[in-house]
Parts: structure tokens; sequence; C-alpha cells
DNA sequence: CGTCTTCATCGTAGAACTACGATAAGCGCT
DNA sequence: AGCGCTTATCGTAGTTCTACGATGAAGACG
């Protein structure tokens, strides 16, 4: 149950650069990352991700009332906003959480309601 | 810059119920409030009234490069979400933000994180 | 009473999203 | 080589989003 990150795609946190947390880049960033988060299936899907870390597809077409493509693409649109990573390792694939990203978003959430 | 919630729409925080963290339920408000911040207007449209409380729907359409309606459409998308608060005040219409929500959504995101 | 301002709503067109089945690609195994 | 398993991608239908102009409702003001 332990599954400490494992060997799968535990890249060593890539540091993250100080970005801005306000103006038109930020918008345009939280906008990107809320949007990922902006569906149930997804959100079930990052969440199993913490849970289990290493992951594989199938695993979670079995959680999710979906099918296989659908499930991939999710993951994709995951992918493509930055908040998982994915890792294509022999015959079955591998998705792990971008920690930074989630940290990020969730700076960014906080500057927006901080700052009032 | 004080403008400490003036006499618009600063309804004394209806006190937030301690609602789940996790579970599908928690997913399903997680999805519609990080739906709702997955435009870059609606960000910027939030962060503006942040900024100056006490809004009008006039004002937030000089800033933004989009027609009033359009402008009137994300701010219903962002009532329908829960993330402001909007009272019909005579002729011009006064937006103000629902800190509670968006302190929602920020515990909601930190919970995802921090259950790493 | 008319007119103006301020927003909301309606109607519409084009883009994007969501979901599925079908199909292809990559690897392990016999 | 051939087979099976796992996942990505393609094609497609139905829904939702996004944006606009046009129209309507409600108070302010002359």
């Amino acid at each position: 149950m332990k599954t400490p990150a494992s060997r799968c795609c535990p890249p060593p946190a890539p540091a993250k650069r100080g970005r801005a947390l306000r103006g038109p880049q930020a918008d345009r960033e939280l906008a990107t990352l809320a949007k990922a988060l902006g569906h149930p299936a997804r959100v079930a899907i990052v969440r199993l991700l913490i849970e289990r870390n290493t992951c594989v597809c199938g695993e979670l077409v079995d959680e999710l009332p979906l099918a296989q493509s659908t499930v991939s693409q999710h993951l994709a649109a995951l992918k493509r906003a930055g908040l998982i990573r994915g890792e294509i390792d022999g015959p079955r694939s591998c998705y792990c959480l971008e920690p930074s990203a989630l940290a990020r978003l969730e700076r960014l959430v906080a500057a927006l309601g901080g700052s009032r």
C-alpha cells in the first residue's frame, strides 16, 4: 500500500520557477489548469492518481464508468494542461501526477482569494 | 483601497458548512467550481471583482474585450456556479464575490494536493 | 409622458467538449 | 511468426460553450 512513488515516473520534481501570480499570463494559466479539473471524471482521475501513484490506464478504466477510449482522452486532456505526466513503458502506459502543477494551481487560487 | 465591502452586496458571510473534502460529492463540487474558472475571461472577472468590490457589469465591459451580452453570460455562469452573487439594484446590477465559494475551492484543491 | 441608460435575455452560428465503437500500434509470450 | 493484451488514435454523433447583435424590461430624468 505504500507504493512510495515506485519506479514509474517519479521525476525528481523539476523545480518550480517563481512565476507571476497575477496578470493576464497568470489568468490564462489558472484558466487552463482549472478547465482541466472542470470535469468530474478528470477530478476522479487525479484523485485516483494521487491515492495510488504509478497508475495504468486500465486500472483507471475499471474504476470509472467510462469507455477506455474516453478515459484515454481525459488523460490526454490532463496531460495537455500539464497536470499529469505519462510514460509509455512497454505495453502499458504509466501515468502519474505532476505535483508541481497541482501546487501551482493551489497557489494561483490562493492568490485570487488572498488578495481580497 | 480599503473599500470595506461597501454597501452593495456584502452579506455577512453565510457561514460555510463543514462539507466533505473527498468523495464523489466533493469531486462534482470541485469540477463545478473549477469549470467556472476554466475561462480566462471569467478569471479576469473574478479578479476585477476582488480588486474593486461592488462592481457593475458596465465597468466590467469596459475592461474586457468582449461584448456586453457576452460579459453578462459569463457573469451568469459564475453565478450559477456560486462563485459570485448579484443583486439587481435599480437600473444597474451589482455583482460581488462570494468569498466562501472561493475559500471552498481553495480548500478542495488543497485537499487534492495535500493528500499525496 | 417620453427618453436614456443599464443589463438581461433571445436567437444564432461556429467552435469545442464528451462519449462511444472501431481500428491501429507496441510489446510480451508461446 | 503468430496471438493476445494494453493503450492511443480516428471517425462520428450529440451536447455544450462562446461570442455576437437584436430585442426587451426597469428604473432615472428631463
